[in-house]
DNA sequence: CGCACCATTGACGTGGTTCAACCTTGGTGG
DNA sequence: CCACCAAGGTTGAACCACGTCAATGGTGCG
C-alpha cells in the first residue's frame, strides 16, 4: 500500500501538518480531540509535553500485550485496533481516525495490537506526565471520560453488528459509515475506503471472500458503485441504509 | 422467575440490604463501586444524594432511547443491557453486576434497554446533581473514567468473541466467566447462572437451541456439570478454559 | 516482462439457524 | 392430592448463509 493515504476522512494534506507541528492553535483536531475543552493555560501545558510521531501504512505501533509508553491523539491517517486468538483468528476492535485517542491512563500495556492502516501522524504525550496532568486538570479528565463513553457506545453498536447482522447488512453498515464520515455537508456521496478488503473482513467478523461477494452484489444491484479498489460512490444513501438494517439513520458505530 | 434471586455473584442476602440502606459504611460494594476512591467528605455528599430502588426479575428499567433521569450503582442482582434491530433481533451489550455503574453523565437518554435479569437493587443518584458533583470531585471523575475504560476493554473482548469464536467457545467462555466472578478464592467451582438460556443466547450472539446443545455437549464430555437449570459445576477449570479458546486465563470479559 | 499482492469468482462443505415436537418443572385450582 | 397448564429447556431433522479451498483476474513495481 503505497500512499493511497486515504484523504476521505479529512481534507488536510501532508503540508498542513507542518503547521500543526508549530502550534496547537493551527492543529486540525484542536476542537475535537482530547484537548478540545482545554483552557489556554492547560493547552500550554499540553503543548510543552507533546511530540509528533509518524508511521507508514502497514507499520505496527504496538503489539498486543506490549508496553505503550505514551498516549496520543490521531492527527492524520487511520489506525486499527485488533485482537487475536492463538490460532490466528483476528478481530478488529476499532478504528482510530483523526481526533481519536490512543492509550489509557492507568495502564502501561496495550490489550490489543495497533497498526497504521494508512500513513499516520500521532500527537503523543509521555504517559506518566499525562497521568499527572489529568489529576490536576478536571477539563482533561472529563473530556477523556466523555470520549471514552463515546467509544464505549461505539463498541456496543459494533457488538450488535457482530452478533446479529447478516453479511450484507454488515458490509452495507460499514460502507454507510465511511460515507457518513467522509461527506462534507451534502456532497455527491463519494469516499475512499480507508481499509483493504482484508481489514474490512477483520472489522466485520467476516472473510475476505464474503466481503468481496457482498460488495459485488451491492454494486450489481446499483446500490453502490466502485471506482477501482478503494473508490466508493453511493447514488442513493437511503437505499444503502435500508440494506444496513438500522432503524436509525446509521449514526451508529465508531 | 419467582425469586431464584441469584446469589451466585455475592454472598449477601436481602437482609443485609437494610444495613446498606442506613450507611455507605456498611455497603457491600463500598470498595468496588464508583465511590470506591472517595474521601469521607465526598462520601458524605454522595450519601446525602443517594436513594435506593428495587426491581423484580424481568422488569424493565428503561427502554431503548428513553429518558433515564438518574445514574446508579448496582448493589444486588443483575441487569442486562440490550439493543434491538427493527425486525426483532436482539443483542445483549453487557451485564451489570454488583458494583457496576449504570448511565452516563452528559446524556439523558439510554442508548439501550436495561432490564433486571434477577431481582435488583440500585443505589441511585439524580443525574443533574451527580453531574455537578463530578465536576468538583476529581476522585469521582477519575474513578468513573477508570470504570468506563474497564468497560470498554470488556466490550472489546466481547467483540472478539462475537466476531470470531465458535458456538462452543462462546458458551465455554461465558461459563468460565460466571465461574470466575462467582468463585471466592478456591471454592469447589460452583455457580448459579445469572441468565436464562435465552439471555445467554442474546449475550453470545447465538440462538437458544445452539446454547442448549453446546451446554449438553459440554456436560456429556464431562467438562461441566449441571444442577437443574441454573446450577453450574466445573470439575476442571483448565479444561473449560481450553474450550473457551483464550490464550490467557480467561481474564477477559466484563 | 514477470513477479507480488490484492481482489474477484466459483464449487463445495459445514456450523449454526430454523421449525417443530417433546420433555421438565413449578404453580394453580378442582 | 393430583390433573392441568404455562414457561423454559431439550432434542431432532432439514436448510442455508457463510466459510473454505482453489483458480483466475487485475494492477503496480522491480
Amino acid at each position: 500500500m503505497t500512499q493511497p493515504h486515504f484523504k476521505g476522512f479529512n481534507g488536510m494534506s501532508r503540508i498542513d501538518l507542518d503547521l500543526a507541528k508549530q502550534s496547537c492553535a493551527g492543529c486540525p483536531i484542536r476542537h475535537r480531540a482530547v484537548c478540545a475543552t482545554c483552557e489556554p493555560d492547560e493547552l500550554d501545558q499540553l503543548e510543552a509535553m507533546k511530540s509528533y510521531g509518524t508511521w507508514s501504512a502497514g507499520e505496527t505501533i504496538v503489539l498486543e500485550g506490549e508496553k505503550l509508553p505514551f498516549v496520543a491523539s490521531v492527527v492524520f491517517g487511520c489506525a486499527t485496533l485488533t485482537r487475536s486468538l492463538e490460532d490466528g483468528r483476528v478481530q478488529m476492535l476499532g478504528l482510530l481516525l483523526p481526533s481519536d485517542f490512543l492509550g489509557r491512563p492507568g495502564r502501561g500495556t496495550a490489550p490489543y495490537e495497533v497498526v497504521a492502516a494508512t500513513d499516520l501522524t500521532l500527537c503523543m504525550f509521555e504517559r506518566d506526565a499525562f497521568e499527572r496532568l489529568i489529576e490536576d486538570t478536571p477539563h482533561l479528565a472529563l473530556r477523556l471520560l466523555e470520549m471514552s463513553l463515546d467509544e464505549l457506545d461505539a463498541a456496543r453498536d459494533w457488538m450488535l453488528l457482530l452478533g446479529r447482522k447478516t453479511a450484507r447488512e454488515k458490509v452495507a453498515t460499514f460502507l454507510a459509515y465511511v460515507l457518513k464520515r467522509a461527506s462534507t455537508a451534502h456532497g455527491p456521496l463519494r469516499a475512499d475506503l480507508p481499509l483493504s478488503r482484508g481489514d474490512m473482513a477483520s472489522y466485520l467478523g467476516l472473510t475476505i471472500e464474503t466481503v468481496s461477494r457482498q460488495m459485488t452484489a451491492l454494486k450489481r444491484e446499483g446500490i453502490i458503485d466502485l471506482e477501482g479498489k478503494r473508490g466508493l460512490l453511493c447514488p442513493d444513501m437511503a437505499a444503502l441504509l435500508i440494506e444496513a438494517g438500522d432503524d436509525d439513520d446509521g449514526a451508529v458505530i465508531a
